[in-house]
DNA sequence: GAGAGAAGTTAACCTATACTAACATCATGC
DNA sequence: GCATGATGTTAGTATAGGTTAACTTCTCTC
């Protein structure tokens, strides 16, 4: 899986939020109003994310992700998840501060690194 | 202390990892080289960060930290070296991978977090 | 089925950050 | 003390990512 940006993979992790997937569609607006960006800051990551095969959109209609884009969406969704239960329940970090902190974050770890934070966490949890 | 862009708190960072205080001066080139940009990135940014009083530089002079660009650049690092601790001490991460990533996330941790995330560690520890 | 408002698109623009190339200044060896 | 190579500066360019404003298309209600 080639690497994208750090802003395409909010896009793809955010359409994943909304409930996107291979079959299931979601509106631009929606993905626009979720992420505080205009419709014209959408409308171009999605171009873009169509033209590297990770969403697809046809004229004037909604965004389904393929399938590349639905596991990379999930992946960068899954990071974000641990993170936030880490910096919430391990580091007591304020929900709010956590959030934004994971949100950074989650765009630093490598499918390798994953691994080795999901171990660490559950050994945490024992 | 405001805020400043990641791009920013790198420089600071490799600035201090140089050696570079409010007494001790740092090459310009120096910057250039360790962090792999141009001779002209390093002028720009530096232009930039004496415009906000975080470093002193003379015309065709090198450069040294205010006081609180030492400061700022001195917690980048500390970030820094946590977090490289944790990844590869208890996550068992490589060390080039963990440069990396610790690289990435040590902007996205407030001071607030930093403490309770050395109280975590600390533990750990023990 | 036509009009109005919502949603999507496009064009033009802005800022941050990088680059290269050309130029200016410094500093060292002879 | 001057030429040359190293260092610093400036100008012009590119790209990524955002914006607003104007336009097109869709959809829903009557």
């Amino acid at each position: 899986m080639e690497k994208i940006s750090m802003s395409h993979e909010d896009y793809l992790e955010t359409i994943v939020m909304l409930g996107g997937t291979t079959k299931q569609a979601v509106r631009s607006v929606d993905i626009s109003s979720k992420m505080g960006v205009s419709k014209a800051s959408v409308n171009k990551a999605v171009s873009a994310l169509k033209e590297k095969h990770l969403v697809d959109q046809p004229y004037y209609g909604d965004i389904t992700l393929t399938e590349e884009g639905y596991e990379y969406g999930t992946s960068v969704l899954g990071r974000h998840h641990l993170l936030l239960k880490f910096l919430t329940e391990h580091l007591g970090i304020d929900p709010e501060t956590a959030e934004e902190e994971a949100c950074q974050m989650e765009h630093a770890m490598s499918d390798e690194s994953f691994k080795k934070w999901a171990t660490f966490i559950k050994k945490l949890n024992k």
